[in-house]
This record gives structure tokens, C-alpha cells and sequence, in this order.
RNA sequence: GCCCCCGUAGCUCAGGGGAUAGAGCACCGGCCUCCGGAGCCGGGGGCGCAGGUUCGAAUCCUGCCGGGGGCACCA
């Protein structure tokens, strides 16, 4: 990455530097950015101005000290001083030329970086199975599969995995649901709880269950009647779920339930666990766990008066199993509504004697789909809901997904049905799916021309020199750096953001540049340009987990 | 009442200590003998308010105003 290569080569520089300075001590690490004007250079650094005051001489000074002290290096075309103290740079256009050459020889693998040997879990989605997953796990999903993407491209090794609960209150609520359907189709009288389920799907459960159990469910004795139609119910549902997730691009490594974790005693031994640390009393006839001693305003229940646990119980039983498995870092994706849940889960994991700071609560804020520019349903129980399939029914996955990336997930978003689904440029995801079939297209037109890309060592780069095409070969070059940026900071919209950034300077370029043209030297220059540029919007559109297609047709044009 | 997130262009959103704050949509005006016009070029218009920190603040801190969400032995 030519950042850190940059960062060294002006940290060498400072380090020669700072005994006519006067700096003793610590140095800092020049810090690189990229200047909003081109005629400030390719990247610049402010280490003059931060250290002027340290040293006591006016920034301009400090910059021009560090300038002389810089060796000269091949990536690196000038340096110069500029403005208050800024130090401009600019880079070679062998440099800048060779990133198609880079581009070429990594592949699929351009951006990635080195294996950092860190075991990640990303759990998300996390919905219980009373039903099919709805619009409102949405933004979960995507946000969840593509942190997953950005890490694995960052060189973690990702896990995914779904923890559901199958077993509270509200599935029993489920499962009396899915008796009282089932029994009414054999001719029964029962009725669906008023705080039950009413969607029909419940009904389309209970058909199933018919099929292939016929009455037998119906005489066994009531308790285990309840029981067993609620886990027909629910494995029903996950096999909804997870078929439906992976028409959405999301695919995970396991699923855990809750339930497991309470027949494995995990539960029991967390809270002794807790105990020892003195993070644990009774009161009320309930156990309670001392949250106040992380922040909370009040110490929560993991072990109800009626002996079950609560949900939070649960969740520390699987801090314990999550780390037992050999994960070095947790990270759980969570809507807005659970962010008083971030310092007890934290607090629970130090308590447990894990280190905090390897629990990562991430959360997003909602999202409002419209429809008719009106806000969609969203009640589970009630059954009036638009479910995750209709929803790639109508926009399709990769314009959902695109859709759900675009914005930072601390932002409330609202997501209209009917404008997304349009497949017109109100549509950032076919500006950039379009840069990527255009490419394609012009490929096919070489070929088709007779025309034979020769191997790239055998092609004159240095060509491209026209400014569309190297403001198109810079934003290649930053590709690495702002993968690994993104997912630092855990943020997948800045790789949409990216994306839609590469395909604007690949349409300009496309416009300006004519690729197939009557310069054979530079036809094949612009070739392996244009196949540069696909490769890399494909990365990225892999990231998204957003489909990057060789032709495209439009349907309502 | 306490806690979390957000107020940037008419709309939807980037930018989260640096130099002249960006994009899409919408609006206005241009570009098709030629590789895909789902494209390109140009134009107007903006950091909620008030203090503070800093050489430098849209960005950090405090307060206020406005919007969203949360404060269960529920799931």
C-alpha cells in the first residue's frame, strides 16, 4: 500500500530531521491525506504543522527541514512545501501506471490484506423463528454479511453465525398458534391466542404439518402436543429463513440456539461463574446480576422467580460459549433498540473475565419503508407485514442490498419500495453495475474486432496519460486503503460510496477515451485499463454482495 | 427524568481536526456519422443555534432547539 510506503519514507526523513529541530523523544507518525485540489498533490501531510509547535519554529520552517532531509525514493515524482506548512506530494506515473499492472496479478485478491490470524464472529440476523424473516431484518442482514465481506477482505478469518431463541414466551405463543391452526384443519375446535400469531404462513405451517404427520400430532397428551407442534413450527421457519437469506446473498456458518446452550448447563455456569466475581445475588426469589457495577441504572435478572432464565441469562451463557469456541473477537449486530443493552453485555464479558474490548455491539438505527410514500406494517404477530422475500420480489437483491449499504448505519433511512425497485438512474447500484457490464461490453467489441489483448508486459501503460485516464488509475490506486479503512471502521457504505466513485471516473473516462480506436499501442493500453477498472468494481461490488453482470437489459425501457 | 443515534443543497445522503465542503435525485442548459445515452459536460443553491478548545472546527467539548429510538422477571 503506497500510504504506508509513504508514511515511512517521510518518517525516515523526520527522523533525520529532528536533531536540527531540536526533537528528542517520541516522533510522530506523519499522517498522509488526500488533498481535495489536485494542485496540492497526490497526498499530503500536516507533520509540520502539528510539530510546530514543539519545536517552536514556525511550521513553514519544520516543513521545509523535513523536505530537505527526505531521500529521494522511485515512487515519488516531488514534494513541496505549500500553504501554512503542508508538505504536497506527488507521486510517479510509473507508479501510478503500474497499479493495472497490480490490479492484473492480484485478481479477486487486489485489496485485500495480509492474513492478520484474528478469528472474528459476526452474529446478526438473530430473529426467532416464529415466522418469516420481514423487511425490518433487513438492514440486519446486510449490514451483518457485508462486515463479514469487509473483514474477510481485511484479512480476519469471518464466521457468521445465527443465534435464535426457540424456546421463551413468545414461542410459546408461536407454538399455541401453530396447535390451534393445525387442530382447526382436522376439524377441531381451537383458537389462535389473541397475543398469538396471525399471519397466515402460520396456516401454511400447519398444512405441512398435516402432509406429514396427518393426526398423529393432535392425541398426543396436551403439554406434549404444545411442544412438539412448536418445534414442527419453528423448523419450518428456520428452513423459510435460511432459504430466503440465501436468495438475499447471506449465508452463515452455524446457527446456535438458546436452547443448546441451556441443555449443555453453559447458563448455570456462567452465573456461578459471576458468582465468584461477586457479580451475582438473590433477591425477590430472583438472581440478579450487578449491572450497576458497569453503569447500568439498575441491576438486571438473569434467573426469574420462576426459575427461567431471562434472555439477558442467556446472553451470558454465550459470551462463555462464543470465546470457549476460540473466537478472538465478537461482534453482534443489533438495531437501535438494544443499545442499553451494550454496557451490561460488555460488563457481563469482563465480569465473565474476558477483555471488553474483543465484544463489539454494533448498531444500526431504523429504517422506514415506504410504500406509496406511506410506512409499511411491521408487526410480526398481527401478520401484517412485507416479508423479506416479497421485498426481493419486487427490488431484487442486489438493489436492496446496494440500497442498504448506501448510508452510514448510524443514520435513520428510509427505503422507498416502489423508487428502488425502479431500475433508473435514481439507482446508484446500476450506475456502478453498468460501469461493469459497459467494460464488458468493450471487450467483446475488441474481440469481436479481431482485435487480441497482448500480454501486459508487452503493453506500453505509460500511454495513459489523459487526465480522465488517470484520475480513474488514482482512484484504483486507493482501492487498498480504503477497504482497510472501511472496515476499521466497520462501515460498508463507504465501499458503496467507493464503488459509485470508480464507476463515475470509468464513465467519464469511457466518454473522454475512446478504447477501441485507430492507435493499436494505446487501444491495448486502454484495455488493460478497462479490465483493471472491472476487476476492481467487481471487488467491490463483492464486498457489497451485490452482483457484478456483463450485460445488462433494462425492463421497462 | 436518564441514556443512545441523527440535524450538511429543495429531497436522499457522503465527508468525522486541515487548504476552495462533495455526490445522486429534482430544476435549467448543452453532448448521439463512432466501443452500451442505465452515459457525459455546464449552472444555481448548504454545515440547526450559541459558546468553548485549536495555528486551523462541518468534524472535538458544553448548553439549547428539532427528529428518531431506548429505559420489562417481554422476546
Amino acid at each position: 500500500m503506497i500510504e504506508a510506503e509513504l508514511q515511512s519514507w517521510l518518517a525516515e526523513g523526520l527522523r533525520m530531521a529532528a536533531p536540527g529541530l531540536g526533537l528528542d523523544g517520541e516522533l510522530p507518525l506523519p499522517e498522509l491525506q488526500a488533498p481535495r485540489q489536485k494542485e496540492h498533490g497526490d497526498f499530503a501531510t500536516n507533520v509540520a504543522l502539528a510539530l510546530a509547535k514543539r519545536v517552536g519554529r514556525p511550521p513553514r520552517d519544520v516543513a521545509q527541514a523535513l523536505l530537505d532531509s527526505l531521500a529521494p525514493v522511485a515512487f515519488v515524482e516531488r514534494a513541496e512545501l505549500a500553504g501554512p506548512g503542508f508538505i504536497n506530494i506527488w507521486t510517479t506515473a510509473e507508479w501510478l501506471h503500474d497499479v493495472v499492472r497490480r490490479v492484473v496479478a492480484d485478481g479477486e485478491r487486489y485489496g485485500r490484506s495480509a492474513p492478520t490470524g484474528e478469528r472474528v464472529q459476526v452474529e446478526f440476523v438473530s430473529a426467532n423463528p416464529t415466522g418469516p424473516l420481514h423487511v425490518g431484518h433487513a438492514r440486519n442482514a446486510v449490514l451483518g454479511d457485508a462486515i463479514a465481506r469487509l473483514l474477510d477482505v481485511a484479512g480476519h478469518t469471518v464466521e457468521r453465525e445465527y443465534y435464535f431463541n426457540d424456546a421463551g414466551g413468545q414461542m410459546d405463543r408461536f407454538g399455541a398458534s401453530v396447535q390451534a391452526r393445525y387442530l382447526q384443519l382436522l376439524g377441531r375446535d381451537a383458537q389462535v391466542p389473541e397475543d398469538g400469531y396471525h399471519g397466515d404462513y402460520i396456516t401454511t405451517y400447519a398444512e405441512d404439518i398435516v402432509r406429514g404427520h396427518g393426526e398423529a400430532l393432535a392425541d398426543l397428551p396436551v403439554d406434549e402436543r404444545l411442544l412438539r407442534l412448536r418445534a414442527e413450527g419453528a423448523r419450518r421457519s428456520m428452513e423459510g429463513i435460511r432459504a430466503t437469506l440465501a436468495r438475499f446473498n447471506v449465508v452463515f456458518d452455524s446457527f446456535v440456539s438458546e436452547a443448546s446452550l441451556e441443555d449443555a448447563g453453559e447458563i448455570g455456569e456462567a452465573i456461578e461463574r459471576l458468582r465468584a466475581a461477586d457479580l451475582i445475588y438473590e433477591a425477590e426469589g430472583a438472581v440478579w446480576f450487578r449491572s450497576t457495577a458497569y453503569g447500568d441504572d439498575k441491576d438486571r435478572i438473569v434467573v426469574r422467580s420462576n426459575g427461567r432464565h431471562t434472555y439477558f441469562g442467556a446472553d451470558l451463557a454465550y459470551v462463555v460459549d462464543k470465546f470457549r469456541r476460540g473466537f478472538d473477537h465478537l461482534i453482534y449486530v443489533w438495531g437501535a433498540d438494544h443499545h442499553g443493552d451494550v454496557a451490561r453485555v460488555k460488563g457481563a464479558a469482563d465480569g465473565l473475565g474476558f477483555d471488553p474490548d474483543r465484544v463489539e455491539l454494533l448498531l444500526y438505527q431504523w429504517v422506514s419503508f415506504l410504500r406509496h410514500g406511506e410506512p409499511v406494517p411491521m408487526s410480526k404477530r398481527a401478520g401484517t407485514f412485507v416479508s423479506l422475500d416479497q421485498l426481493i420480489d419486487e427490488v431484487g437483491t442486489d438493489a436492496a442490498r446496494f440500497h442498504l449499504l448506501l448510508f452510514s448505519n448510524d443514520h435513520t433511512m428510509r427505503f422507498d419500495i416502489e423508487e428502488v425497485a425502479r431500475q433508473s438512474m435514481e439507482n446508484p447500484v446500476y450506475y456502478v453495475q453498468y460501469g461493469h457490464a459497459r467494460i464488458a461490453a468493450i471487450i467483446r467489441k475488441a474481440e469481436a474486432s479481431g482485435i487480441t489483448i497482448r500480454p501486459i508486459e508487452e503493453v506500453d501503460l505509460g500511454l495513459l496519460t489523459h487526465e480522465a485516464e488517470t484520475d480513474l488509475l488514482r482512484a484504483l490506486a486507493d482501492m487498498p486503503e480504503a477497504l482497510a479503512r472501511a472496515a476499521e471502521l466497520r462501515a460498508p457504505h463507504r465501499i458503496a460510496h467507493a464503488a459509485q466513485d470508480v464507476a463515475g471516473r470509468f464513465h467519464r473516462f469511457y466518454t473522454e477515451c475512446r478504447v477501441v480506436g485507430d492507435d493499436a499501442e494505446l487501444t491495448q493500453a486502454r484495455l488493460w485499463l478497462c479490465r483493471a477498472a472491472q476487476r476492481v468494481l467487481a471487488n467491490l461490488l463483492d464486498v457489497l454482495g451485490v452482483s457484478a453482470p456483463t450485460r445488462m437489459d433494462r425492463d421497462d425501457a
